[in-house]
DNA sequence: GCCAATTTCCCCCAAATGGGGGACATACTG
DNA sequence: CAGTATGTCCCCCATTTGGGGGAAATTGGC
């Protein structure tokens, strides 16, 4: 339940200190805002975040460690009704698109401005899915060439037609007159462009796309 | 091309002692046969098999170390054109598939007569598939239910459904509250109802028989 | 009542896999 | 020309997988 005049408590974790208080500063001096928790890590963030009560939480994407991805999969699940808006500053449409899965509801390109920032606040508390023009592309254009195109070279559709085969690495090497360690170079690729990250799940996939 | 009166070349690979003497004494005595060398395990046989001039081999099915199964993967591709005779005992469907699909052309039970096995070395030297009638149906069985039964259990389906998922051993177990040991008993026993043996090419098999 | 299949779990152990790096060449494209 | 995709190869290293055993309880069929 929204309330129009509730105020939404914000949580950041984010390791770079001048951004964790500029934004901590921004959310707690405007009205209808709050926010008295920041983390420096996910882990400290994983380990305390169950326990607060927070609408929002800002999540840098990226961290040393255990990235803010992991860091949304593993607390989304446990806490749905809490939002998480995830921070980035390089736009790459693999960590937009796993994020999204993870559970994520949003984005926010770093460099937004304090008016930007605090309407997707509002935005992703009210339901909805803020997330900066370019990003919202990329994540069309990635779901979007998930559809129809083939997103497999030619030689990773051979690779993956011989392992779908029950060639491991070594006899898929054989064949095909490459090292294992390319086999396998291919197999990270191509599992990387489905969005998998073992052969069961690549074979199903890429059978459900009819790539073979 | 089969000539009427070509002596038939015949080499022998069994472990047993006496079984061996008494194949190589029944070939090398009858018209028509010969029998000049016999091989103790698989392990001579890889190596030395491909040095000789032989028509057909009689190979012993499953064997202490490298099995028999394996040396016909191992040799058949190199000599296309020698022909394998598979001796059995136990007249398991599965190991009497797995030969078949290495490249085997005829099976024997171990406990045949002397004429019926010169029959069926003749007869898988002029391109026929001997087999004696008990593995005959076995065979006949095994293709026939599978085209048309699922031969998953309600619970391997369920694996083997999530298998397809990504999830490995230990998140599949978390799924269905048992152990990790019992999933993987569950995929072994998978594996070898759809004649694979990897994840792979158990997903392809799956998919294809509409199971998944 | 026995046998076969199913479901559950355990052991050992080698091989295969996956994730993280990085490097270099080619080729195409803006 | 710079950037991107592809294809090739290498390293390290932990985890996962698969194959070989075996065992016990349950169920259903003959």
């Amino acid at each position: 339940m929204y309330m129009e005049n509730e105020i939404i408590h914000v949580a950041i974790v984010e390791d770079n200190d001048e951004i964790r208080e500029t934004l901590s500063l921004i959310i707690s001096g405007t009205k209808g805002f709050h926010c008295k928790h920041t983390f420096i890590d996910a882990e400290s963030a994983i380990k305390e975040l169950p326990n607060l009560y927070v609408n929002v939480v800002l999540m840098d994407i990226d961290f040393p460690g255990i990235s803010g991805l992991e860091a949304v999969k593993e607390l989304k699940p446990s806490m749905p009704e809490v939002e998480f808006l995830m921070l980035t500053i390089h736009q790459d449409e693999e960590s937009i698109f796993q994020s999204l899965c993870a559970g994520a509801t949003g984005y926010l390109v770093k460099d937004s401005g304090p008016a930007e920032i605090l309407k997707s606040i509002e935005e992703v508390h009210k339901g909805g899915s803020p997330m900066s023009m370019q990003i919202a592309r990329k994540v069309a254009k990635s779901f979007f060439q998930e559809k129809k195109e083939n997103p497999l070279s030619e030689r990773e559709g051979e690779v993956i037609q011989l392992l779908s085969e029950g060639f491991n690495y070594k006899a898929i090497a054989n064949e095909l007159f490459i090292s294992p360690e390319t086999v396998k170079s291919h197999i990270k690729n191509i599992y990387s462009k489905l969005h998998v990250n073992n052969s069961a799940s690549a074979i199903k996939k890429a059978i459900k796309k009819g790539l073979i």
